[in-house]
DNA sequence: CATGAATGAGGCTTCATTCAT
DNA sequence: TATGAATGAAGCCTCATTCAT
């Protein structure tokens, strides 16, 4: 009887514009009536999926990194590399994973001076430099990716130089085209590897693309 | 003259304590009114002297910008690794760098949407980035650093994992004592190294402590 | 006709939903969304039964008037003092009137600057007032009190007096348990009567208890 | 050399405008704007005083309090009886002390399911009671009152009176100018009293007039 | 009748900015 | 210059009321 929608797919819509806006305007300068009305609805509708401002920017920071989680596992599910798998689903390498990371520094910035937020970062970080760990194991195992360096440590690094660049890709877009973005990256791997191993890890990308 | 000088003086006394507020509350909870009080002033003389608050807050983003740019100075003229001092000149490795990425962070947040502080942002990256190469180089002259890579593709590099490794630190200072920022950075110039290299720069370190 | 009677059942427990959340939480915190939630329905019904908030909350007040007024009803059938079947009809004694008192405080304050709450309030003590200069009549007319004093005045001072009493046990419960509260109505009855009177009146609760 | 004002008198003059307010348009009915336009500010400066609107408004029950202790103080310096200068002092006699009257039966009502205000309100009530009981003591000891009755239950009965009677006077001010209420009090102190205590009572007041 | 989602007005509150002293 | 009181513009949030189903 009555009109019944879906809280889920509600609250989904609503983070979604909410990234939009904050990838627009900047978090600051986010009000709950432009994003109400984004998402084609109006304040209060906003209001009762999220009582309070707080909770729809964290939801949206939530949504958009199991946005690119997924992104992974779409990837690794067709096999390949993991480790390319996890690179591809973070960097900024078009306009939606671009989104991803204004959300994320956004919330970056936020989360200097909330101690909430930053411990969602940091979780958020453990889990992602675990992620990349694994893949580069997985990679090592399968030969994807030569051996000889610790998988903890390789995970590690890549995290931070993938944060390094998808920043400067964010402030500097011009200058880090998908392209930019992949050959420094791929540049870091070849560089630490055994000539052997790049060689392998080249061969497995041109015959998975 | 004095004027002047106390002028300049305030403006940093006003910019130190906006730091401090940022780092300890966030930029988004920074009122004018307790960065007047933490500086010993009241609102009407801060706003004296910076008669926008976002001129405040730019002028905040680059004193800190400077105060790294000055370490760097000092511990170049010291001779040794240029391409250390610049690490160690930015690397949150104490308190006040620590401070420094706060509000470099703060205001990566506050950039995304902004296209001026995304300007500023880009040009702050692209001196350090320059500077980096330009270190990388002279290190490389001097075999301190092994040659081999470009200088250009190296500072690049090292400046993403910069970022990266700071990022971390930032939220996870526990996890990231000034030792392991060290170990990772110092990890990557060792495995991108011919074994000589690393020699050297090791050697270097040893013999410049 | 079932319809009706359906009708009536949910506006009396609606009515009763509210006034346990006014009692509960005050006038001001009174959401619909609540008491909806209190009497089981949802605020769309509620809405159904009191298209306006003013009404439901008009309806409550009443309603807890005529259940003062009932249970004088049937004290009064029962026979003996009619005076003290009103003061015992009023008088939070329990938990029930308790929450008499907690509505019509509310009221009172919510009919100060509120003409039309203001006159509800004073036919209600109208009512009041000649009720009980009524019952002194009566009284005085069987001799259960003593004669020789106004009813009209007598019924107007404890009319007055029954209010201070229930205002101070709304306030502060614990030193106004019902004893406390028979014992300052007597003690003013007893005060004003001639002793025989008294006594008379004194007779008669041991009689009737 | 800053402008500086009285901040008292700042806070007087808005819990005067607030109190004019709750009497004018009733507690619920209150906003700040009005308030603060009222006193002849803006919103602004008012919350510069009261940072929360529950400030103000227990702010403006505590001054109208105090209101009717200066004014007894002032009859009681005058010499003559206390229990008077009591009764005078809080019967809402004249507009201003019925003003008293509307704040605090605004509050009775939002005293309903606030534990806050409820204790304050209980305390209140405390010191009102005590006083009554002190000033017919006091009045026993002079003869102005007839002895023979517990000051300690004169006081408590007294002091429900006047709530009783002042209650009525807020909603029927029509039926209950200052001759009724006066009446109606001394009548009952009149009715309580033996003939010769209430001659002298009667006498002194010719006396004192 | 009943549901509960959606509306939208409006209040409280915050704070950058101004300005009389 | 310095003060700090005052302004006034928004923003968040609440909630009575409506209405499609």
């Amino acid at each position: 009887m009555p009109q019944t929608v879906d809280h889920d797919l509600r609250r989904r819509q609503l983070t979604e514009a909410t990234a939009q806006e904050i990838a627009r305007v900047g978090l600051a300068s986010v009000r709950l009536r432009d994003v109400a009305r984004a998402a084609g609805w109006t304040t209060g509708a906003l209001c009762y999926y999220f009582p309070e401002k707080r909770d729809l920017l964290l939801a949206t920071f939530r949504a958009r990194t199991e946005m690119a989680h997924a992104r992974f596992e779409a990837a690794a599910s067709a096999g390949g590399s993991m480790v390319r798998a996890k690179i591809e689903a973070v960097l900024p390498l078009d306009a939606e994973r671009l989104v991803n990371w204004k959300v994320w520094l956004a919330f970056w910035g936020a989360a200097v001076g909330d101690a909430d937020l930053a411990a969602e970062q940091r979780h958020r970080y453990e889990v992602f430099r675990k992620g990349l760990a694994e893949a580069v194991a997985h990679d090592q195992d399968v030969h994807v990716l030569a051996g000889g360096h610790s998988a903890e440590e390789l995970g590690r690094v890549l995290a931070t130089l993938l944060d390094g660049v998808a920043v400067q890709a964010v402030f500097a877009p011009d200058e880090w085209p998908a392209s930019q973005q992949r050959r420094v990256v791929e540049g870091y791997l070849a560089s630490l590897a055994p000539s052997s191993a790049t060689a392998s890890y080249g061969s497995h990308r041109r015959r998975t693309k």
